[in-house]
DNA sequence: GGTGGCATGTAACCGGTTACATGATTAT
DNA sequence: ATAATCATGTAACCGGTTACATGCCACC
Protein backbone atom coordinates (compact mmCIF):
# COMPACT_ATOMS: atom_id res chain seq x y z
CA UNK A 1 0.00 0.00 0.00
CA UNK A 2 2.71 2.46 0.97
CA UNK A 3 4.24 2.37 -2.56
CA UNK A 4 6.80 5.03 -3.35
CA UNK A 5 5.70 7.84 -5.62
CA UNK A 6 7.88 8.66 -8.60
CA UNK A 7 8.80 12.17 -9.61
CA UNK A 8 6.20 12.29 -12.31
CA UNK A 9 3.61 11.25 -9.73
CA UNK A 10 4.44 14.24 -7.58
CA UNK A 11 4.43 16.52 -10.60
CA UNK A 12 0.92 15.33 -11.39
CA UNK A 13 -0.25 15.69 -7.80
CA UNK A 14 1.15 19.20 -7.72
CA UNK A 15 -0.51 20.20 -10.98
CA UNK A 16 -3.82 18.68 -9.95
CA UNK A 17 -3.79 20.46 -6.62
CA UNK A 18 -6.42 23.16 -6.97
CA UNK A 19 -6.56 22.45 -10.70
CA UNK A 20 -8.51 19.32 -11.54
CA UNK A 21 -7.42 18.17 -14.98
CA UNK A 22 -7.65 15.32 -17.41
CA UNK A 23 -4.71 13.32 -18.61
CA UNK A 24 -4.94 15.22 -21.83
CA UNK A 25 -4.82 18.58 -20.05
CA UNK A 26 -1.71 17.44 -18.22
CA UNK A 27 -0.13 16.30 -21.44
CA UNK A 28 -0.70 19.72 -22.92
CA UNK A 29 0.96 21.34 -19.92
CA UNK A 30 4.02 19.18 -20.45
CA UNK A 31 3.96 19.82 -24.17
CA UNK A 32 3.40 23.57 -24.20
CA UNK A 33 4.83 25.13 -21.06
CA UNK A 34 8.31 25.20 -19.48
CA UNK A 35 7.24 22.07 -17.60
CA UNK A 36 8.44 20.36 -20.77
CA UNK A 37 11.27 18.73 -18.89
CA UNK A 38 8.63 16.06 -18.41
CA UNK A 39 7.51 13.89 -21.26
CA UNK A 40 4.04 14.48 -22.60
CA UNK A 41 3.81 10.91 -23.82
CA UNK A 42 0.55 9.11 -23.04
CA UNK A 43 2.59 6.04 -22.16
CA UNK A 44 4.00 7.96 -19.22
CA UNK A 45 1.03 9.99 -18.04
CA UNK A 46 -1.93 7.65 -18.16
CA UNK A 47 -0.22 4.81 -16.31
CA UNK A 48 1.03 7.31 -13.73
CA UNK A 49 -2.50 8.59 -13.17
CA UNK A 50 -3.75 5.02 -12.79
CA UNK A 51 -1.08 4.30 -10.21
CA UNK A 52 -2.03 7.38 -8.23
CA UNK A 53 -5.66 6.38 -8.47
CA UNK A 54 -5.02 2.81 -7.32
CA UNK A 55 -3.00 4.17 -4.40
CA UNK A 56 -5.97 6.35 -3.48
CA UNK A 57 -4.08 9.57 -4.07
CA UNK A 58 -6.27 10.96 -6.81
CA UNK A 59 -9.91 10.57 -7.66
CA UNK A 60 -11.17 10.68 -11.21
CA UNK A 61 -14.58 11.43 -12.55
CA UNK A 62 -15.75 10.92 -16.08
CA UNK A 63 -17.27 13.98 -17.68
CA UNK A 64 -20.25 13.97 -20.00
CA UNK A 65 -22.06 10.81 -20.95
CA UNK A 66 -21.56 8.26 -23.66
CA UNK A 67 -18.53 6.73 -25.31
CA UNK A 68 -15.81 4.48 -24.02
CA UNK A 69 -13.07 7.08 -24.20
CA UNK A 70 -14.63 9.99 -22.44
CA UNK A 71 -12.66 12.77 -20.82
CA UNK A 72 -11.86 12.03 -17.19
CA UNK A 73 -10.92 14.74 -14.74
CA UNK A 74 -8.67 13.98 -11.77
CA UNK A 75 -8.13 15.70 -8.49
CA UNK A 76 -6.08 14.78 -5.43
CA UNK A 77 -7.82 13.09 -2.55
CA UNK A 78 -7.02 14.20 0.97
CA UNK A 79 -4.40 11.43 1.21
CA UNK A 80 -3.03 12.66 -2.09
CA UNK A 81 -2.70 16.18 -0.79
CA UNK A 82 -1.12 14.82 2.38
CA UNK A 83 1.44 12.86 0.35
CA UNK A 84 2.21 15.96 -1.67
CA UNK A 85 2.63 18.04 1.45
CA UNK A 86 4.88 15.41 2.98
CA UNK A 87 7.09 15.45 -0.11
CA UNK A 88 7.24 19.24 -0.16
CA UNK A 89 8.32 19.40 3.47
CA UNK A 90 10.92 16.66 3.29
CA UNK A 91 14.11 17.96 4.90
CA UNK A 92 16.52 19.14 2.25
CA UNK A 93 19.66 17.04 2.18
CA UNK A 94 23.07 17.36 0.61
CA UNK A 95 22.29 14.59 -1.87
CA UNK A 96 19.25 16.53 -3.09
CA UNK A 97 21.50 19.39 -4.12
CA UNK A 98 24.12 17.16 -5.70
CA UNK A 99 21.88 14.82 -7.64
CA UNK A 100 18.33 16.11 -7.60
CA UNK A 101 18.44 19.86 -8.11
CA UNK A 102 15.67 19.71 -10.69
CA UNK A 103 13.42 17.91 -8.30
CA UNK A 104 14.02 20.67 -5.75
CA UNK A 105 12.93 23.24 -8.31
CA UNK A 106 9.79 21.26 -8.96
CA UNK A 107 9.05 21.01 -5.26
CA UNK A 108 9.50 24.71 -4.81
CA UNK A 109 7.14 25.54 -7.65
CA UNK A 110 4.28 23.93 -5.72
CA UNK A 111 5.15 25.23 -2.27
CA UNK A 112 3.11 28.38 -1.97
CA UNK A 113 -0.20 26.73 -2.68
CA UNK A 114 0.37 23.73 -0.48
CA UNK A 115 2.58 24.69 2.44
CA UNK A 116 2.37 28.47 2.27
CA UNK A 117 4.88 31.26 2.50
CA UNK A 118 6.47 29.94 5.69
CA UNK A 119 7.20 26.59 4.12
CA UNK A 120 8.63 28.26 1.03
CA UNK A 121 10.97 30.47 3.01
CA UNK A 122 12.11 27.59 5.20
CA UNK A 123 12.90 25.64 2.06
CA UNK A 124 14.84 28.52 0.52
CA UNK A 125 16.90 29.01 3.64
CA UNK A 126 17.95 25.39 3.82
CA UNK A 127 18.73 25.43 0.12
CA UNK A 128 20.86 28.50 0.69
CA UNK A 129 22.67 26.74 3.52
CA UNK A 130 23.42 23.64 1.45
CA UNK A 131 24.62 25.63 -1.55
CA UNK A 132 26.78 27.88 0.58
CA UNK A 133 28.57 24.79 1.78
CA UNK A 134 28.66 22.94 -1.52
CA UNK A 135 29.95 25.60 -3.91
CA UNK A 136 33.31 26.06 -2.14
CA UNK A 137 33.98 22.32 -2.15
CA UNK A 138 33.41 22.31 -5.90
CA UNK A 139 35.67 25.34 -6.33
CA UNK A 140 38.37 23.63 -4.28
CA UNK A 141 38.07 20.49 -6.35
CA UNK A 142 38.43 22.49 -9.55
CA UNK A 143 41.46 24.36 -8.22
CA UNK A 144 43.23 21.20 -7.16
CA UNK A 145 42.49 19.32 -10.36
CA UNK A 146 42.49 21.86 -13.13
CA UNK A 147 46.16 21.37 -13.97
CA UNK A 148 45.42 17.79 -14.96
CA UNK A 149 42.14 18.38 -16.74
CA UNK A 150 41.63 19.07 -20.43
CA UNK A 151 40.18 22.48 -21.11
CA UNK A 152 36.70 21.25 -21.97
CA UNK A 153 36.43 19.22 -18.76
CA UNK A 154 37.58 22.20 -16.75
CA UNK A 155 35.05 24.41 -18.48
CA UNK A 156 32.28 21.85 -18.03
CA UNK A 157 32.94 21.80 -14.31
CA UNK A 158 33.10 25.58 -14.26
CA UNK A 159 29.69 25.56 -15.92
CA UNK A 160 28.31 23.29 -13.23
CA UNK A 161 29.71 25.46 -10.47
CA UNK A 162 28.31 28.62 -12.01
CA UNK A 163 24.97 26.88 -12.12
CA UNK A 164 25.09 26.28 -8.39
CA UNK A 165 26.26 29.84 -7.77
CA UNK A 166 23.30 31.06 -9.76
CA UNK A 167 20.97 28.92 -7.68
CA UNK A 168 22.50 30.41 -4.54
CA UNK A 169 22.06 33.99 -5.67
CA UNK A 170 18.54 33.15 -6.74
CA UNK A 171 17.68 31.61 -3.38
CA UNK A 172 18.79 34.78 -1.62
CA UNK A 173 16.82 36.97 -4.00
CA UNK A 174 13.80 34.74 -3.52
CA UNK A 175 13.94 35.12 0.25
CA UNK A 176 13.94 38.89 -0.22
CA UNK A 177 11.00 38.59 -2.56
CA UNK A 178 9.04 36.87 0.21
CA UNK A 179 10.11 39.41 2.78
CA UNK A 180 9.06 42.27 0.58
CA UNK A 181 5.72 40.63 -0.12
CA UNK A 182 2.86 41.59 2.27
CA UNK B 1 23.72 -5.27 -32.85
CA UNK B 2 23.14 -1.55 -33.30
CA UNK B 3 21.67 -1.25 -29.76
CA UNK B 4 21.25 2.25 -28.39
CA UNK B 5 23.74 3.37 -25.76
CA UNK B 6 22.37 4.87 -22.56
CA UNK B 7 23.75 7.98 -20.96
CA UNK B 8 25.72 6.00 -18.43
CA UNK B 9 27.25 4.03 -21.28
CA UNK B 10 28.58 7.20 -22.86
CA UNK B 11 29.83 8.44 -19.52
CA UNK B 12 31.80 5.23 -19.14
CA UNK B 13 33.13 5.37 -22.68
CA UNK B 14 34.22 8.95 -22.09
CA UNK B 15 35.94 8.15 -18.84
CA UNK B 16 37.66 5.10 -20.29
CA UNK B 17 38.91 7.04 -23.28
CA UNK B 18 42.62 7.41 -22.65
CA UNK B 19 42.09 6.19 -19.11
CA UNK B 20 41.65 2.43 -18.89
CA UNK B 21 39.89 1.67 -15.63
CA UNK B 22 38.18 -1.06 -13.72
CA UNK B 23 34.55 -0.98 -12.67
CA UNK B 24 35.73 -0.18 -9.21
CA UNK B 25 37.83 2.75 -10.42
CA UNK B 26 34.79 4.11 -12.21
CA UNK B 27 32.65 3.67 -9.13
CA UNK B 28 35.16 5.71 -7.16
CA UNK B 29 35.02 8.47 -9.75
CA UNK B 30 31.25 8.64 -9.40
CA UNK B 31 31.49 8.46 -5.63
CA UNK B 32 34.25 10.98 -5.02
CA UNK B 33 34.25 13.60 -7.78
CA UNK B 34 31.67 16.05 -9.12
CA UNK B 35 30.66 13.28 -11.53
CA UNK B 36 28.49 12.20 -8.63
CA UNK B 37 25.36 13.03 -10.57
CA UNK B 38 25.80 9.41 -11.65
CA UNK B 39 25.18 6.60 -9.26
CA UNK B 40 28.19 4.68 -8.05
CA UNK B 41 26.10 1.59 -7.44
CA UNK B 42 27.58 -1.68 -8.70
CA UNK B 43 24.12 -2.62 -9.94
CA UNK B 44 24.38 0.21 -12.44
CA UNK B 45 28.03 0.12 -13.45
CA UNK B 46 28.89 -3.55 -13.89
CA UNK B 47 25.89 -4.36 -16.07
CA UNK B 48 26.60 -1.24 -18.12
CA UNK B 49 30.19 -2.35 -18.69
CA UNK B 50 28.99 -5.80 -19.71
CA UNK B 51 26.60 -4.28 -22.20
CA UNK B 52 29.36 -2.19 -23.72
CA UNK B 53 31.56 -5.23 -23.86
CA UNK B 54 28.92 -7.39 -25.52
CA UNK B 55 28.36 -4.64 -28.07
CA UNK B 56 32.09 -4.66 -28.78
CA UNK B 57 32.56 -1.08 -27.58
CA UNK B 58 34.99 -1.81 -24.77
CA UNK B 59 37.55 -4.51 -24.23
CA UNK B 60 38.39 -5.79 -20.74
CA UNK B 61 41.48 -7.55 -19.54
CA UNK B 62 41.87 -9.25 -16.21
CA UNK B 63 44.86 -8.08 -14.23
CA UNK B 64 47.08 -10.27 -12.07
CA UNK B 65 46.56 -13.97 -11.73
CA UNK B 66 44.44 -16.13 -9.51
CA UNK B 67 41.07 -15.67 -7.86
CA UNK B 68 37.60 -15.53 -9.30
CA UNK B 69 37.02 -11.88 -8.62
CA UNK B 70 40.12 -10.28 -10.01
CA UNK B 71 40.36 -6.68 -11.08
CA UNK B 72 39.46 -6.16 -14.71
CA UNK B 73 40.54 -3.10 -16.64
CA UNK B 74 38.45 -1.81 -19.54
CA UNK B 75 39.27 0.40 -22.47
CA UNK B 76 37.29 1.45 -25.50
CA UNK B 77 37.77 -0.46 -28.73
CA UNK B 78 38.02 1.46 -31.96
CA UNK B 79 34.27 0.98 -32.51
CA UNK B 80 33.76 2.26 -28.96
CA UNK B 81 35.75 5.37 -29.67
CA UNK B 82 33.85 5.82 -32.91
CA UNK B 83 30.53 5.57 -31.09
CA UNK B 84 31.72 8.11 -28.54
CA UNK B 85 32.85 10.47 -31.24
CA UNK B 86 29.57 10.09 -33.05
CA UNK B 87 27.67 11.00 -29.88
CA UNK B 88 29.90 13.98 -29.21
CA UNK B 89 29.38 15.37 -32.69
CA UNK B 90 25.62 14.86 -32.81
CA UNK B 91 24.02 18.09 -33.99
CA UNK B 92 22.70 20.05 -31.05
CA UNK B 93 18.94 20.37 -31.12
CA UNK B 94 16.39 22.47 -29.33
CA UNK B 95 15.15 19.44 -27.39
CA UNK B 96 18.65 18.86 -26.03
CA UNK B 97 18.61 22.28 -24.44
CA UNK B 98 15.09 21.93 -23.09
CA UNK B 99 15.30 18.43 -21.70
CA UNK B 100 18.87 17.23 -21.72
CA UNK B 101 21.08 20.09 -20.61
CA UNK B 102 23.00 17.84 -18.24
CA UNK B 103 23.78 15.46 -21.04
CA UNK B 104 25.16 18.36 -23.05
CA UNK B 105 27.45 19.24 -20.18
CA UNK B 106 28.67 15.67 -20.04
CA UNK B 107 29.29 15.64 -23.76
CA UNK B 108 31.27 18.83 -23.61
CA UNK B 109 33.45 17.53 -20.80
CA UNK B 110 34.81 14.84 -23.12
CA UNK B 111 35.12 16.94 -26.26
CA UNK B 112 38.70 18.15 -26.17
CA UNK B 113 40.20 14.71 -25.94
CA UNK B 114 38.02 13.12 -28.56
CA UNK B 115 37.08 15.71 -31.14
CA UNK B 116 39.57 18.46 -30.36
CA UNK B 117 39.35 22.19 -29.99
CA UNK B 118 37.48 22.67 -33.24
CA UNK B 119 34.72 20.31 -32.21
CA UNK B 120 34.47 21.97 -28.82
CA UNK B 121 34.13 25.44 -30.26
CA UNK B 122 31.58 24.31 -32.82
CA UNK B 123 29.56 22.77 -30.01
CA UNK B 124 29.75 25.93 -27.91
CA UNK B 125 28.61 28.10 -30.79
CA UNK B 126 25.56 25.99 -31.50
CA UNK B 127 24.77 25.90 -27.80
CA UNK B 128 25.02 29.67 -27.75
CA UNK B 129 22.69 29.91 -30.71
CA UNK B 130 20.07 27.65 -29.13
CA UNK B 131 20.18 29.43 -25.79
CA UNK B 132 20.02 32.85 -27.40
CA UNK B 133 16.75 31.79 -28.97
CA UNK B 134 15.36 29.89 -26.02
CA UNK B 135 15.86 32.33 -23.16
CA UNK B 136 13.62 35.04 -24.64
CA UNK B 137 10.78 32.59 -25.20
CA UNK B 138 11.00 31.61 -21.55
CA UNK B 139 11.08 35.27 -20.50
CA UNK B 140 8.04 35.97 -22.64
CA UNK B 141 6.20 33.03 -21.13
CA UNK B 142 6.97 34.26 -17.63
CA UNK B 143 5.84 37.79 -18.47
CA UNK B 144 2.57 36.63 -19.93
CA UNK B 145 1.80 34.21 -17.12
CA UNK B 146 3.20 35.71 -13.98
CA UNK B 147 -0.01 37.46 -13.03
CA UNK B 148 -1.73 34.10 -12.68
CA UNK B 149 1.11 32.24 -11.01
CA UNK B 150 1.72 31.85 -7.31
CA UNK B 151 4.95 33.47 -6.15
CA UNK B 152 6.83 30.23 -5.70
CA UNK B 153 5.97 29.01 -9.20
CA UNK B 154 7.04 32.34 -10.62
CA UNK B 155 10.29 32.19 -8.72
CA UNK B 156 10.90 28.58 -9.73
CA UNK B 157 10.57 29.55 -13.37
CA UNK B 158 12.78 32.57 -12.79
CA UNK B 159 15.34 30.17 -11.36
CA UNK B 160 15.18 28.00 -14.44
CA UNK B 161 15.58 30.99 -16.73
CA UNK B 162 18.56 32.29 -14.77
CA UNK B 163 20.08 28.86 -15.14
CA UNK B 164 19.83 29.10 -18.91
CA UNK B 165 21.15 32.65 -18.87
CA UNK B 166 24.12 31.44 -16.88
CA UNK B 167 24.73 28.69 -19.42
CA UNK B 168 24.63 31.28 -22.18
CA UNK B 169 27.13 33.59 -20.49
CA UNK B 170 29.32 30.60 -19.79
CA UNK B 171 29.22 29.42 -23.39
CA UNK B 172 30.41 32.84 -24.55
CA UNK B 173 33.18 32.89 -21.97
CA UNK B 174 34.17 29.39 -22.97
CA UNK B 175 34.53 30.38 -26.61
CA UNK B 176 36.84 33.21 -25.53
CA UNK B 177 38.82 30.75 -23.46
CA UNK B 178 39.43 28.69 -26.57
CA UNK B 179 40.32 31.72 -28.64
CA UNK B 180 42.80 32.92 -26.05
CA UNK B 181 44.37 29.46 -25.87
CA UNK B 182 47.24 28.99 -28.36
C1' DG C 1 41.16 -13.59 13.76
C1' DG C 2 38.59 -9.70 12.69
C1' DT C 3 37.84 -5.29 10.41
C1' DG C 4 37.86 -2.69 6.43
C1' DG C 5 38.87 -1.76 1.75
C1' DC C 6 39.31 -3.78 -2.93
C1' DA C 7 36.61 -5.90 -6.47
C1' DT C 8 32.76 -7.96 -8.88
C1' DG C 9 28.51 -9.73 -9.45
C1' DT C 10 23.09 -10.94 -9.57
C1' DA C 11 17.98 -10.51 -9.27
C1' DA C 12 13.51 -8.36 -8.31
C1' DC C 13 11.21 -4.45 -9.17
C1' DC C 14 9.66 -0.38 -11.33
C1' DG C 15 8.85 3.48 -14.29
C1' DG C 16 9.79 5.84 -18.62
C1' DT C 17 10.28 5.33 -23.80
C1' DT C 18 8.53 4.00 -28.01
C1' DA C 19 5.22 2.51 -30.90
C1' DC C 20 0.89 1.12 -31.82
C1' DA C 21 -4.13 1.39 -31.42
C1' DT C 22 -8.97 3.07 -30.78
C1' DG C 23 -12.82 6.12 -31.06
C1' DA C 24 -15.32 10.56 -30.56
C1' DT C 25 -15.97 15.29 -32.01
C1' DT C 26 -15.05 19.47 -34.72
C1' DA C 27 -13.70 22.02 -38.72
C1' DT C 28 -13.07 22.44 -43.80
C1' DA D 1 -16.10 12.94 -46.41
C1' DT D 2 -11.92 13.57 -44.42
C1' DA D 3 -8.50 15.63 -41.84
C1' DA D 4 -7.30 17.37 -37.47
C1' DT D 5 -7.81 17.46 -32.73
C1' DC D 6 -9.58 15.64 -28.48
C1' DA D 7 -8.98 11.79 -25.49
C1' DT D 8 -7.41 7.47 -23.62
C1' DG D 9 -5.24 3.36 -23.57
C1' DT D 10 -1.76 -0.95 -23.96
C1' DA D 11 2.55 -3.72 -24.45
C1' DA D 12 7.44 -4.69 -25.30
C1' DC D 13 11.60 -3.23 -23.98
C1' DC D 14 15.22 -1.40 -21.31
C1' DG D 15 18.05 0.57 -17.79
C1' DG D 16 18.50 2.29 -13.08
C1' DT D 17 17.52 1.37 -8.04
C1' DT D 18 17.87 -1.43 -4.21
C1' DA D 19 19.38 -5.09 -1.79
C1' DC D 20 21.88 -8.98 -1.34
C1' DA D 21 26.04 -11.82 -1.99
C1' DT D 22 30.85 -13.48 -2.73
C1' DG D 23 35.77 -13.56 -2.10
C1' DC D 24 40.51 -11.71 -1.87
C1' DC D 25 44.03 -9.22 0.63
C1' DA D 26 46.28 -6.03 4.00
C1' DC D 27 46.84 -4.59 8.45
C1' DC D 28 46.75 -4.63 13.38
Amino acid sequence: MKQEIARLGYALLGLLHGNPSSGYDLRKIFALTPMSTFSDSPGAIYPALRRLQRAGLVRGQVEGGSGSRRRQVFQPTSTGTAALKQWLTLPLEHEDVVRRMEELSLRFAFMDLVVGKHGSVRFLKSLERELKAYVPTLRRYLESMKAKMPLSSRLALENGIRGYETHLRWARAAVSAYEKEV
